[in-house]
DNA sequence: AATGAATGAGAATTCATTCAT
DNA sequence: CATGAATGAATTCTCATTCAT
């Protein structure tokens, strides 16, 4: 790798971690290039060196939270013999994972319409990726009779969406009332029951 | 009701239709005052008659929104003596309505960001009052032996945002690979099995 | 007087009256014709029954203004055998007066600029009815031996200027520092001692 | 001092004289920031570079003004043995700047009203600076025994008042009626003579 | 005469992007 | 590569004036 290389690597993380912090609290729209300039410690006209336009920034902020989170997802999630017990522990990871990075979670749902087609079509084929886990994790279990349900691929993305959507989105209607191990365990079990586990 | 009172009405209508129009495409914070006006049929000037600031259109709308939707699931609910069927067809049309208010909904979920805190306590009221129909559903249906989980309220929660939720985030996840009553079932079966109902 | 007449003056004097409190606080430019509207007691649409144009307003205002603090004037002035004490007295009457008048009298000096060439014509020619009633004074009481100075005229009209423009426009340099019947006083017997008044 | 301060400063005057130029025919609230770019020959986007809203201007505009006049005040002002000759030389070197100045004193008694706080508190600071100049010029005065008044720094907030204030305001009422010339001898005599200076 | 809704031009200000240094 | 001054189009909001009722 050369220096021209590093460069760019490192510049595009101070970009993505300095705009971060500007649009969790503004949003995306709301965020003027000087602000990210002087959030990622990188000259206004500097930046441009980096991207083309703004949107760019929207991507390339998307991309590395991603990136970030499914390396953490994968690092966290060990394997079980027991079907069961591996959902189980991927959904808490999950979870716990959605508690951490709740606000960047948001900022993806609620700005990836700003994304150009090109872009969308990569963060979601990201998703999907990751979601395909959960469905031949499920699929499995099927197969060998831990679980039951009709459509094992579609049960699967209702329940990683149910768990990855919910507390980003959700977090004012759930918290403080209740406690982020209440919730994991009731969201937890109630999917496994819904894949016909009978006891927990 | 005088003539101005129902002016005020009509505009309001006038405003939140137009205005929603152009919400859809650009989301709030990229839709100009000028495309407004022009969608709604009201002069910019005359649009300052009906609100102060921009971001009143968004409660507007919000409020619009949401008011027409939950009109609709009261109308829509019909009263069962099994609970297990109160709350198979009250989820139902709960996902049929999040199909037709797909990007209504996805515009709320999205956009209350931009609230001010004023308004968006009033938005998330509305949402709780909606919600705390089903808690009080699922108690029952506990309380009378038909449903089992822990924590019933909570229950109540999880299941409800997930129906909300994963029409209007998640449809390009799903559809179209699956149908929307292929959905629809299985998420129902899902969440009566989660709530401990055996055979559906 | 018909009707229509007896309307139209005591619309002029809402109108004036309700501009005028609004103009002390806001100044000519910044009020807006609702704000008159609503300080007047008329309605914005009957407004341009009785004006061609917010401008005429600041005329009627300020005429207004001129033809009360004149009148009182008159009223409160009077007849000294004596020139010296005739001017005493009206020096000190005018003093008063600019106290009494201080925010409107800064009003007319201020925005006098915004008037179109014929109503300024009208506001100036009204004040150099006033400033010729000092140069008779000055010049008679020169002619009989009271007063001496090179230029009675000239020196009136500095007299007259100094007594008008001083409280309106300097008051911030003078009070609290000095009491109102301090500066009186000094002022007269500044005025008086340089038209060759040797003892007061 | 580097470029950029050079800039600044070469920015900030071509903005306060282009703005002046304006705010001369106009009045600082009908000029529109469009005409002060076009007038000062910095691009309306540019100009927010070096202000931060439009009443920063009137305050720079005041504060180049008043710099401006009073160093030319210091520069022409010559030292005088007697008192007497000292106070003369210095209203009549005042009389000949307000004539010069005559619309830039005009300008800032009349707009000073739309100064926020902080900055009128500026700008009559730098007035009273140089009021007290005649104070003490006049205490002196009267101390040596040249002059001779109750409260001579009373007298002379009203005589430098009546010197400052009397050609940018009451001009119309004095040219061309009698000449500069005139008008200063009458003013200093009549002036010299309130404060018992016997023969001129 | 009286009302206030309606109009659209124009206001101040911001901002993504470019460009000279 | 790095800087931040410069641009001017676009934004939200206001306002004098008109007009239908």
């Amino acid at each position: 790798m050369d220096n021209t290389e590093k460069r760019r690597i490192k510049r595009r993380q101070q970009l993505c971690r300095g705009a971060m912090k500007i649009f969790k609290k503004k949003g995306f729209s709301n965020t003027s290039m000087r602000e990210i300039a002087n959030a990622s410690g990188i000259s206004l006209g500097n930046l441009y060196n980096y991207i083309n336009k703004k949107e760019d920034i929207l991507f390339m902020v998307q991309e590395d939270i991603l990136e970030n989170l499914y390396s953490i997802v994968d690092k966290n999630t060990q394997d079980y013999e027991n079907p069961i017990d591996q959902l189980a522990n991927m959904l808490k990871e999950l979870l716990k994972l959605t508690v951490r990075f709740k606000q960047e979670l948001l900022f993806i749902y609620t700005e990836s319409k700003y994304l150009e087609k090109k872009y969308l079509r990569e963060v979601l084929k990201k998703e999907a990726e990751f979601v395909s886990k959960f469905e031949s994790m499920v699929t499995e279990g099927v197969d060998k009779g831990f679980f039951y349900c009709k459509n094992p691929a579609l049960s699967a993305k209702i329940i990683v969406s149910t768990a990855s959507l919910i507390i980003p989105l959700r977090s004012w209607s759930i918290f403080p009332q209740y406690s982020e191990e209440e919730l994991f365990d009731e969201l937890i079990t109630l999917q496994l029951k819904g894949l016909g586990v009978s006891s927990i």
